[in-house]
DNA sequence: AGGCTTATTGATACTGAGTTACAATTTCTT
DNA sequence: AAGAAATTGTAACTCAGTATCAATAAGCCT
């Protein structure tokens, strides 16, 4: 099958479930695919209304939910109370190193994080989902601070 | 070093920094490392409520961080909006797996973490503090459940 | 194309976790 | 025993996320 953008395999989603393709919609999953970091409800908003795009938080936060369901992003962490996430249609599964004091990120994929996640579904009985992986350390430039300090 | 109980590591912790040790405190704490299973802050004070303890939320939300920063505790995951917690000391360090539907709690270590853990730490200069790994699957009556469905 | 059903939108009010301010109290040091 | 400084509880507050609802618009059907 060809690769279908984010876009068409949203439409598709959306006609699926009886749910309508409106222009807000568009305007969010546009802004969203055309950051490529990791965001959050209120940053989008921020930059949307920056470029002149007049949708409503409340259209965020409804259209969020939708996305994760359709696998087209996903939570990847919490930080203060603000949830964060990222895109993860076309992207390899991945996972988190975070910097304890900068919040610096870095990510890798390892091979035997799928080895084990067999090994717990024979070992357990689950179906297994997906998994979240994330290491906190100190990066090498804010090791450097502390030792100085 | 002989095994110390988690108020004598509290209480020297409380000195180190110039805290006070508190009959608020000592209660809260006592309950926690009472209760062996994963915690929240609502949870935990009306368990204390029940008991005739009364101390505030505010107490309880004011300690948590110093438990943490003592490595007594910590987060294990947040869920519609509450954070929980596990004690950590005295325990092999763990992961989770999660049953999605009925929120089913399975832990698990795995040595592999620790390997990956020193080539993250090798490859990215980070010195690591900690890892936090969650797999997310449904178990196996949760699948059944689905199955007749 | 127009009409109709029903989903979606934005505004606003609300909820609930966690934080903050502050006066009263208590710890701990000397 | 006294005094400096930390802690407590109460109550007010913040802020992310949700629910309500009237107005609007998507998309199907003829």
């Amino acid at each position: 099958m060809a690769f279908q953008s984010e876009l068409e395999v949203f439409r598709k989603f959306l006609k699926n479930q009886g749910m309508r393709y409106t222009p807000e919609r568009e305007a969010i999953i546009k802004e969203i695919f055309s950051i490529h970091d990791h965001f959050d409800v209120d940053g989008l908003y921020i930059s949307m209304r920056r470029k002149g795009l007049r949708v409503s938080k409340a259209s965020i936060y409804r259209l969020i939910p939708l996305l994760i369901e359709a696998n087209l992003i996903a939570e990847v962490f919490f930080d203060k109370g603000q949830t964060y996430y990222e895109h993860i249609y076309g992207h390899e599964h991945h996972c988190h190193l975070r910097c304890k004091e900068c919040k610096k990120i870095e990510e890798f994929s390892d091979p035997r994080l799928k080895d084990l996640e067999k090994e717990l579904s024979e070992r357990f009985g689950y179906k297994i989902l997906t998994h979240k992986l994330q290491v906190i350390g100190i990066c090498s430039k804010c090791q450097a601070k502390e030792d100085s300090a």
